[in-house]
DNA sequence: GCACATTATGAAATGCATTGCAATATTTTT
DNA sequence: AAAAATATTGCAATGCATTTCATAATGTGC
């Protein structure tokens, strides 16, 4: 009858102590219906008093499901093109969040864990039940492959035509018409695109930068210039040169971020050019400092929030043997100075 | 015999198919010693072949550590209070590629894990066998409380007096001295601390700022101005009312964050005060934007990389039943114009 | 060729909780 | 007050892998 006291408490000490069986215990602790309401206040009391908690790993178990989704970011590759920005720390607080509404667990997968052996063996091994890819970055193989063997999942970027995974991004495509306009409102005739549109965000955004200079009234042209990485520098270097080269330098510019924009005004700036009076800018992501930033930058805005309240969500009807379509979240445009 | 398809496969399964018993099997995936090589190869053929692997929960309910590390953000504080760059974000990278190392599994708690009882919960449920909280903030009396239950954690942050907990920091004190012997080079005599105080990373380093005037050959004037949160816009506003109502400005401004160094800059610029020439600032993390700020910004920096791996090295010691004491990591000063 | 030491393998117990089904208690119906 | 329906509770099986201890196989020394 006495309980060990030098043994980790379990459920069958807990069931002993309140004098019931150990499934009504169980029932309790899970608020099953199943049990009279105060032989569950009882019960709870007693495992209370004891500290006890169920043993999650016993639980996950038992359940076919395990709630926990694995979350993969590519730190390496983050430190590795100086993205500076901290918007996927924020859209991991949104996917944490969303997760633990939901009761789920969020397992961070580490950086070296890249390759899809691991991935799968997570899978396999029942230590998450789906996943979330926060970045797509330059993994995109690697996650056409693991999505190919039918893991559950879903990932943070954009849609490319092959793709078959469930894709929530921001609207690449709106972000960039939203700039495109504002551009033309600003009577810019000379557009330059500023990012790798290899990478399939930046691709939507400069076709969506296309797709507004197309319904302008007046003609106006349409160029776009690649970079190396998202570092500020970088796009200082590289747009420096490229004011060099050129007979005519764009007088709108809508670039990959928002310390990208920076760089191109800094650019225009050594040149004696100003905005808004000579040229007009628009950055992607709202970065804290482009408010502050001197002209104070005008940039696409997305919901980190609900981004990953949309990311979870999608994941969940997966699980759920749906087959939800990618989406999109809301983006606008900030306009200020620039 | 044959193995039922239906069904999850199972160890069993597998040492049905490889003709070997459970145990057998169990040795051979875990690199046992005691299983032969020959056996061990065949078994994992196997087990490869069929798509199988240990089931984490079952493993984990039977060994005594779970080998999971729960990580706390409060991803709630760091909105409300503004703060902008990624320190946290590559300090959790750190740490998730340090527990990575370690084979531990990083489970990253939920925002709303905010109170004793939850981290408690995750504690005796068995989620993760001890914490690591990143950046005390506010919680100081949580964490604190929490710590004071016997938990095994460790803190990103800063010790106080009364800490009973092992913390891993910022070496905040030498990092005010450097700054300060920074701004006494540069010949400044009236020093200024802008930042909170109260909180105790800031504390130290204002500590080290004064024992660096200390130290000073001629009369050099400290004082402190307190800000209400991390952000840029608080601080300029803050900072530019303290320049309208002291009669004798500072001219030399070490800043709790790289952010508010700017601000700073920005409202002696309003009033025609150029750095370096008229005052000199230091600010703290090196922000991916201090380097293309202009002027470019003198600031402490400190090695994300090395913190993840002693705060997970202090953690795992803590673990074993050792009581490590509570550690810096390497803290130093890097100049640029300012 | 026998006693002894090694090495390799397996049987059974263990870790902890959930759930299907059966049994009992309680309430409602007639 | 008996029969039927409902609400509670408990038994035993189950989920999956690890570990102790015992046994079998192999090798070594004399």
């Amino acid at each position: 009858m006495a309980v060990d006291r030098k043994r980790r408490i379990t459920m069958d000490d807990i069931a002993v102590l309140a004098k019931v069986s150990k499934p009504t215990v169980s029932r309790a602790l899970s608020n099953s219906p199943l049990v009279n309401a105060k032989t569950r206040q009882h019960v709870l009391a007693v495992a209370r008093e004891h500290g006890y908690a169920v043993n999650r790993h016993a639980q996950k178990l038992r359940h076919k499901r395990t709630n926990t989704i694995g979350v993969s970011i590519d730190f390496r590759s983050h430190r590795k093109n100086h993205i500076s920005d901290p918007f996927m720390f924020e859209l991991l607080g949104g996917v944490s969040e969303a997760l633990g509404d939901l009761d789920q667990d969020l397992l961070l997968l580490a950086p070296d864990h890249n390759d899809m052996e691991s991935f799968q063996q997570t899978l396999l091994s029942r230590a998450a039940d789906g996943f979330i890819f926060l970045g797509q970055g330059h993994r995109e193989q690697l996650i056409e492959e693991f999505a190919g063997t039918g893991a559950p999942m879903v990932v943070w970027g954009a849609r490319r035509r092959s793709t078959r995974y469930c894709v929530v991004g921001s609207d690449n495509f709106l972000g960039g018409e939203l700039a495109g306009k504002h551009l033309l409102e600003k009577n810019r005739r000379n557009l330059l695109f500023v990012g790798d549109t290899s990478h399939c965000e930046m691709h939507w955004r400069f076709a969506g930068l296309e797709a507004a200079a197309r319904q302008a009234t007046r003609p106006v042209s349409v160029n776009q210039m690649c970079l190396e990485d998202f570092s500020f520098d970088c796009a200082l270097e590289a747009f420096d040169r490229f004011l060099d080269s050129t007979e005519q330098p764009p007088d709108g510019v809508f670039a990959h971020s928002d310390s990208a924009a920076m760089a191109c005004i800094k650019a225009f700036e050594k040149r004696g050019l100003l905005a808004p009076t000579d040229f007009s800018v628009v950055g992607y992501n709202d970065a804290p400092s482009s408010g502050f930033f001197s002209p104070s930058l005008t940039t696409v805005r997305q919901d980190t929030h609900a981004a990953g309240a949309l990311l979870v969500k999608k994941l969940m009807a997966i699980l759920e043997g749906k087959r939800p379509r990618s989406g999109t979240i809301e983006t606008k445009l900030l306009v200020r100075e620039t």
